[in-house]
Parts: structure tokens; sequence; C-alpha cells
DNA sequence: TACTCACAG
DNA sequence: GGCTGTGAGTA
């Protein structure tokens, strides 16, 4: 007889109520290194070149091949070439001072001068726009497979599996395992209250080698949970897989009953592996383990610690002792830590000030992590309330009028940017209502200024220029002569009030009329045909025009770069993620697309601003001025 | 609503 | 350690 009732079965087929039933079945993925990952892909490197993704001269992300050699976030690039003679920093993309548009800067040729070249935070802005598109991508495929998936971050996601183990376990051709249970439930010969019947003899289905956590080696198979779990983990070792196939990254995946868990799941083994953690195994998983109250998600912080000396736990197995002290209920911890607090002492003062209904929150949440069973819903990310784009500026990058309006061109670049991606994820036009520039004096003082945008349609990077001058030369003219204003240390630009519209136009119907993708046959690379980019025969001489950029070409070559960078534009534009056509594309085909993205998709404007044509040996087409 | 703080990655 | 993002609490 199981220990589970049908009420529990039927609840994880509830996206409302699964994470409630003692069944529930939640999975924690997370993509290993990711920024490493995603600059060892684009830039072709293989999985045993020992890349790190960099920032400035800081270490952002290493890559398991660089972890080999000891390499670790806190190393600064030139500890990290100590370590590790054949070391690959990647920079990440920046913004440079003045331009609207991210790059990379690692292949861009040779139309910047050296002293350009220098990825220095005074004259640059790192942007992570490539890793956000990357994730958008990964996170696709996993709304493919599950209802319910909330992000909770750009590198990892938590998933309900309920739906699917319980279809899997109930419905699905792939197993037969299971044709007593399934008799019973399509004939309704069950009370929800009922216990469900005794495992099947004999079952097929097993985990992998080394996915169970499972030390003292018990029988695997004890209750359903183990079952549920294991269709789980069938289910995550798919989806990763599909990752790895479509978009190469390797990811960890941790299988267990709560989010907390699932993700002290995922950690346990990396790269490119997963573990569950059974409801028969938590305990031991987390005093084994050697787990501390801080280790759980959200008590990494004060909180944790503070919590941690109340509580007076031991170094050794502290959760067991959490357990074994408090066995019953969270009642009596409550009275416990209740009885602390009330001790004033310098230690515990943040305590002693919380309010008594959320003490016993506290406490019930410490009973219930100790156990692993701590649940919580997962939540679909909430709409945007705002959009930030923020710059720290040291030395004197920002020392006048104007060089405030460089970094508002950097900011309107990127938050218009932002803009257009989440208007493909969701279909919907975004218009924000309200824009506030903000600045932080040497003194640290802030001072801000905010102003309705009053725009028909969608918001250009132009209108957010404008308006941000305006609300610049207001503080100018209030502080600026002030003696403690200027070098600025910090100037940001913030968008909110955001008016979400339906967009009745589809990513098609935006781009359809544009450039349409061929593959040529017996060659690897893609190329545009649009009318608009067709070459003009006149004459001896032979032009290249790019219509809609009005620009012509001598060189072949220059004019193919041009159409690339169209095609990354249209490619980068039009898909929010996997796009039917890379969805078919082998590995290296599609590292090919993603290598063509030298530049985001805003670029440089033709309307907007000056600039003059100049031949880069690397096909390389734009110098841009300012005046 | 604006601002700060805590926490995370 | 630099940087970005979120949610909770507060005035």
């Amino acid at each position: 007889m199981s220990r589970y009732k049908w009420r529990d079965l039927l609840d994880i087929n509830s996206k409302t109520k699964a994470y409630c039933s003692p069944l529930s079945c939640i999975a924690h993925i997370d993509i290993n290194a990711f920024f490493a990952q995603v600059e060892q892909i684009r830039r072709n490197f293989s999985v045993d070149d020992p890349v790190v993704c960099v920032q400035w001269n800081s270490i952002i992300a290493v890559s398991y091949a660089a972890r080999k050699y000891g390499i670790t976030r806190m190393d600064s690039v030139f500890d990290a070439f100590k370590k590790c003679q054949n070391l690959v920093p990647v920079h990440t993309a920046v913004f440079r001072k003045g331009e609207d548009f991210w790059q990379y800067r690692d292949d861009c040729g040779s139309w910047y001068t050296e002293e350009e070249k220098m990825l220095t935070p005074e004259k640059n802005k790192v942007s992570l726009d490539p890793y956000r598109r990357e994730s958008r991508k990964v996170i696709k495929i996993f709304h493919e497979w599950c209802d319910l998936v909330e992000k909770g971050s750009v590198d990892e996601v938590y998933m309900d599996l309920g739906r699917i183990v319980f279809s899997d376990l109930l419905f699905s051709d792939e197993f037969d395992d299971f044709v007593s249970i399934r008799d019973q439930f399509k004939n309704g010969q069950y009370d929800l209250d009922d216990y469900l019947p005794p495992l099947p003899r004999n079952l097929t289905i097993s985990f992998k080698d080394g996915e169970d956590y499972n030390p003292d080696k018990n029988p695997v198979f004890q209750d359903w949970d183990d079952i549920l779990f294991c269709l789980g983990a069938m289910t995550t070792d798919k989806i990763r897989q599909k990752i790895k196939d479509v978009l190469g990254y390797t990811t960890s995946c941790g299988v267990a009953r709560t989010k907390t868990t699932a993700k002290l799941g995922s950690n346990f083994k990396k790269p490119d592996a997963q573990t569950v953690i059974r409801n028969s195994n938590v305990a031991d998983y987390l005093d084994n383990e050697s787990f501390e109250l801080t280790s759980f998600w959200s008590m990494g912080g004060i909180i944790g610690k503070e919590l941690s000396l109340l509580l007076e736990l031991p170094s050794e197995k502290p959760l067991r002792h959490i357990r074994e002290s408090w066995p019953v209920s969270s009642d009596d911890l409550t009275a416990f830590i209740k009885e602390k607090t009330q001790q004033k002492t310098t230690d515990n003062e943040r305590f002693y000030s919380l309010p008594a209904e959320s003490l016993q929150q506290l406490s019930d949440k410490v009973f219930q992590l100790a156990r692993g069973d701590y649940r919580t819903t997962l939540n679909p990310r909430p709409m945007i309330r705002s959009m930030m784009s923020n710059k720290n500026l040291r030395g004197d990058s920002c020392r006048h009028y104007q060089d405030c309006l460089a970094w508002l061109e950097v900011f309107s670049g990127e938050l218009i940017g932002r803009i257009k991606e989440l208007e493909q994820e969701y279909e919907r036009i975004f218009v924000p209502k309200t824009l506030t520039i903000s600045t932080r004096t040497p003194g640290f003082q802030r001072h801000s200024r905010s102003s309705g945008i009053a725009t028909g349609g969608r918001i250009k990077a132009k209108d957010l220029m404008e308006l941000g001058t305006k609300l610049v030369k207001e503080l100018d003219a209030k502080y600026g002569s002030t003696k403690d204003y200027y070098p600025l240390t910090n100037i940001n630009m913030v968008i909110s009030n955001f008016e979400i519209l339906e967009s009745g136009r589809t990513i098609i119907d935006m781009f359809g009329k544009q450039a349409q993708v061929v593959r040529k046959s017996g060659d690897d690379f893609l190329e545009v045909t649009d009318e608009r980019l067709q070459p003009d025969e006149s004459g001896t001489k032979r032009v290249l025009r790019c219509e809609p950029c009005k620009l012509d070409f001598d060189e072949e070559t220059a004019f193919k770069e041009h159409s690339d960078f169209h095609y990354a534009m249209k490619l980068s534009e039009s898909l929010n993620g996997v796009n039917e056509d890379s969805k078919n594309l082998s590995y290296g085909e599609r590292k090919l697309l993603f290598s063509g993205l030298k530049r985001n998709n805003s670029g440089p404007k033709q309307s907007d601003n000056k600039k003059r044509q100049i031949t880069g040996r690397n096909g390389d087409i734009y110098k841009y001025f300012n005046k």
C-alpha cells in the first residue's frame, strides 16, 4: 500500500495545486558557466578550450575547461594567465560611449584605432544583451515541454513537472509499467481519499547511472513518488539533450519535491549532469553533503547567518539539529526564536524588531527547509515594471554636460534594444510613459529628474535622446555649477509606467517584406535575397548598392559582409529564440549563424547621424561620428 | 511613489 | 569585485 492518496496524485495535474502535493515534482536547471559557454560557442572554440568571459580586467564566468587550471571568478585576467598560458579570455560586448549600439570588439577588424579598441570602463559600457538573447532561446525550449516555468535568472529556471509526469504515468504509450493503476484510474475505481495501489512488480523504467542520489543504496522504487521522480528525470534528460543539440549548452539539473531542494540538487554534479533527490533521501542529502541553513536560496545573507547563530546550530549536520530539536511542529521553534530575540543583544537586534507575524513565517520556513519540504509556488515572470540602463563612472569620464549626452546615447540604444526584445517575446507593444535620469555626485549625492513621455506609438531612440537631453540639461542647470557635481560617479536612465498594447502585426508582418533567407546548395553560407540588396549593373563599373542604407560598395566582399549584417539583423530581430529554420540546422551550421552576429540590431542609424563609409579590411564598413 | 536594503548571480 | 536585477520594507 502506498503512503500517498489519489488526491495527491490528481493534485499534481493542477498547475495551482501541484507544488503543495506530497507527490510534487520540481526541476531546477541551470546553464553551466553560462556567459563563458555563450562566448565559447559564439567564437567557435571547443569545450576543451579554457575560455573565460571577461569584463574589463575581471573574470565574470569561468568555463569548466578553465576551472581545471584552478581559475575562479575572483582571479583577474592577469592572474588567470599565470595559471594557464593558453587561457582564452573573451570580453563581453560593449557599447562605446556616444554610440547607441553594442558590439563585440573581438572580431570587428581595423576600423577602430588601437586606442579606440581598448576596452576601458571610461569609454565603454558592458552589454549583457547577448546573454539575455541566448537565455530566451533556452527558456523557449523549456516552454515547449513544460506548462509552468519560472525564470530564476538569466541562466536558471524552475519547472513544475507535475502535468508531465502525471500524464506519463497514466496515459503515455511509452510505458507499459502502469497498466493496473491506469485501469483503476480510467474506470474511476478510486476515491480521492483512498491510498494509491502498491507499486507494480517488475518495473522496466530506471534511473540513469548515478543520477539518483542514493548513498545507502536503498531500494530505488519504494513508492509512487520515486516513480514520478524517475519519469521526471527522463523528461529533464530529454529537455537537456535538446538544449545541447539545438543550442550547444550543457546544463545541470536537480529534480526534487521543492524548488529549494531541486536547486541544491542541480548544484551537486556539474557540468552536464543531473541529480534526483528522492523524498526518502532528502534528509541524508542535506546532512551528508554538509549543507547548512545558509545553503538554501534566500538564506545566504545576513538573515541566514544570524538565524544560525540564534538557533545555536552546530557546524556538524546543522539541519539535522534543527529537525531533532524541533521535531513536531514549527510552534516550538517559533517560541524558541521569540525567547531568544527578547534577550536583546547587539547580535540579534534585527530579529528583535521583526514583527510577530513574519517571525512565525520565518520559523515555518526554517522548519520546512531543514526537512527539504519548504514549498513555494513557481511564479511566471511578472510583466515589466521598469527598465534601467546604468553606468558607474570612474575617473573623469563624465565631467560635463556633453559627456552626459554621450552616455545618454548608450542608454537610449540599450533600452530600445531591450524593448524590442520584450515586444518579440510577448508579441505586444511596450510604450513607456515616464523617463527618469539620475546622477550621483563624487560625494554620493543623488539627483534625478523625471518627465512624462508623450509619444503617439512606439518609442524611438531619438525620443529617449531628446527627452533625456532635456532632463540632463535641467540637472546641469541646477547643479552643474556647484563644486561637488562633476565628475559624476553614476548616471542612469530609467523608463517606467509601461503601457502594454496588443500588437496587431505579427513578426512576419513586420519583416515579411524584407530579406528572405535562402540556402545556396553546396554552400555553407546563407545569403540575403532582397530586391533592395541586388547589385546594380551599370556600364563597366559594377556598383553594389544597399538601397535601405543608401550605401554603395566597390568590392563584392564588402557588400557581402554588409548583406550578412542585414541578415544578422533580420535574424536577431525577427527571431525571439529558436526559429523554425535554425531548429533544423546542424550544430555547426547553427554556430555559423551565431558567429554572424557581430553587432546588435540597433546598428548605426542612417537618419540620425552622419557617418562616413570606410573600407575595413575585415569588411566592416562604418565609421561612426557624433558631429 | 521614490528610495533604500537585502539577496542573488 | 563590478555590475545588473528583483522584491520587501519604509517614508
